[in-house]
Order: C-alpha cells, then structure tokens, then sequence
DNA sequence: CATACTGGTATACTCTGTTATACTGGTTAC
DNA sequence: GTAACCAGTATAACAGAGTATACCAGTATG
C-alpha cells in the first residue's frame, strides 16, 4: 500500500465516522419503505380520514386502481394499515392506518412543508440562471 | 343526479378542504423532486463533506458511476449543486450544496430519524403478528 | 510494463413500477 | 334493462430507473 493510499484511508476514517455510515443505513431504509410514487399519498389520505378504498382512490387524482390496490395489499402486509371488512350488503372494506403508519407523520409534514415552499419559490423565480 | 350522490359530493366537499388538495399536491411535488433510490443519500452525502466524484462514489456503497453521473447532472441542472472545475492536472472536480438544497435537511433529517428506530424497533420484534 | 488513481462516458441489459383497459359479481337507482 | 355504485382482479404493455461491464485520457506508483 502506498503512502498516499495509506493516508487517504486515515483521512477518510477521521472524516467518516462510524454514525455516517449509520445515517446512510437509515436514511436508505427509510426511501425503501416509503419509496414509490403513492405510498406517502395513500398514508396521508388514509390518515386524512379516507378509509373506503374508493374514497382513497378519489382522493389521489391520477391513481388506478391496480395501484392503489397493490400498496394497499403491500402496506397491510408490513403492517403500515389495517383492512377491516364488515359484511354488510354489500360488504364495506375499511382501511385503517396503524400506529406504526403514523410514525411517518413528521417525515409528510416536512415534506408538505417543503412543497408548499418550493412552489412559491417557483412561482416568484421561475427560471432563475 | 341522484339525492345520494348529491349527498355524497356534498359531504366530500365538506370533509376534503382546499387545504387538502394542496397538501396532497406538495406531497407529490417533493417526491417528485427527491424521488428514486440515489437522490437524498447523494445531497446527504455532498452535505456530509464529500464533494468529489469517486469521494461522494465510496460513500454509498452500491451505487454505479453511471448513476452517480447522472443524478449529479440532473441536480446540477436544478440548481441542487454546483460543479466546479479546477484546472490542476490532474482536473479536480468538487461538487457543492447549494442553498436551496439544503433546504431538503430537515426531511433527510426526519427520515434518518425514522429509519434508526424502525431498525431498533426490527431488532427488539422481528416478526410480530 | 502492469496497476491504480482521477472523472467520468458508452453500450446493453434487466427489472419493476406504472399505465391502460377491460372485466367480475352483487346491489341499488331510474 | 341499463346505468352506476362497491371492491377489487386480469392481462398486457410501456417507460424509465437501475445494473453490469467495459472503456477513455491522463498521471503516478511499483
């Protein structure tokens, strides 16, 4: 090993903590649960007060139905909601979101916060050079 | 139109606010932005200190040259970062945060968040029914 | 001479998230 | 009897995100 090499490890040690490579791990676990186009959404309609999956599917403009009911399939699997059927005639389906669901709140606020930001932004320099 | 349908878009107006739309609308603004698997663990990582190429490359493993690439001319086309290039020989290229992405700290701030004690939370239930 | 570093590009491929469209089975309304 | 509601499923296709691998030009190391 040269001498340069040996010395960029070093450096690279000093400057790469064990908590960087810590905060990569969860930030990256974080993007694999919630990543995808309509997770967020779904979570943030279902906590808004939209259990019927039509409900839902109204309350995200540009959804199909075949994805909203793959994630909601997926979600329920991972425990993010829960499907509550009541037999009814006909029967209705209740989509409910779990404690663990709204441990995301936080992360939705902030980034609704940073969209609602990000358009006045937009708006007031639209294409600044 | 029928009384219950009537009803129904009556209720719907009622219980789905303006606030709502738009809220949902941000949401999917900043997904859009910040979406795909590479995006926040690079600004994390330019943020973090590294600010060359094959630096930002070693510090998420996984990641290709290509992607890497491609993502950082994307987000220097937002205005996300900046490229500088200096003419030593070597060329020596530093990638830097701009403010605007910076502004992104508190989401990757709230996901780092959630991602260590959903990993906590793996540990102590790993498969709770 | 071979290897490894710098900052990438080129080519080809896979994979899967996403879309589009149609359909099911039962109920209620006109 | 036809149209619309509910809660979805089926099938096919697409687009682009992501992967794999090799390569370029130039410099330095051994």
């Amino acid at each position: 090993m040269t001498d340069k090499k040996r010395g960029k490890e070093i450096a690279e040690v000093l400057s790469n903590p064990r908590s960087q490579k810590d905060e990569l791990q969860a930030l990256q676990d974080t993007i694999y649960v919630i990543g995808g186009k309509w997770r967020l959404p779904i979570i943030n309609s279902i906590c808004n007060g939209n259990n019927r999956f039509r409900e839902i599917e109204r309350s995200i403009p540009g959804i199909t139905t075949r994805m909203l009911s793959r994630e909601l399939k997926e979600m329920e699997a991972n425990q993010l909601i829960k499907r509550t059927v009541t037999p009814t005639v006909p029967v209705t389906v209740e989509y409910t979101a779990t404690g663990y669901c709204r441990t995301f709140g936080d992360i939705i606020l902030e980034m609704i916060k940073w969209g609602k930001a990000h358009r006045k932004k937009i708006i007031r320099s639209p294409e600044k050079d």
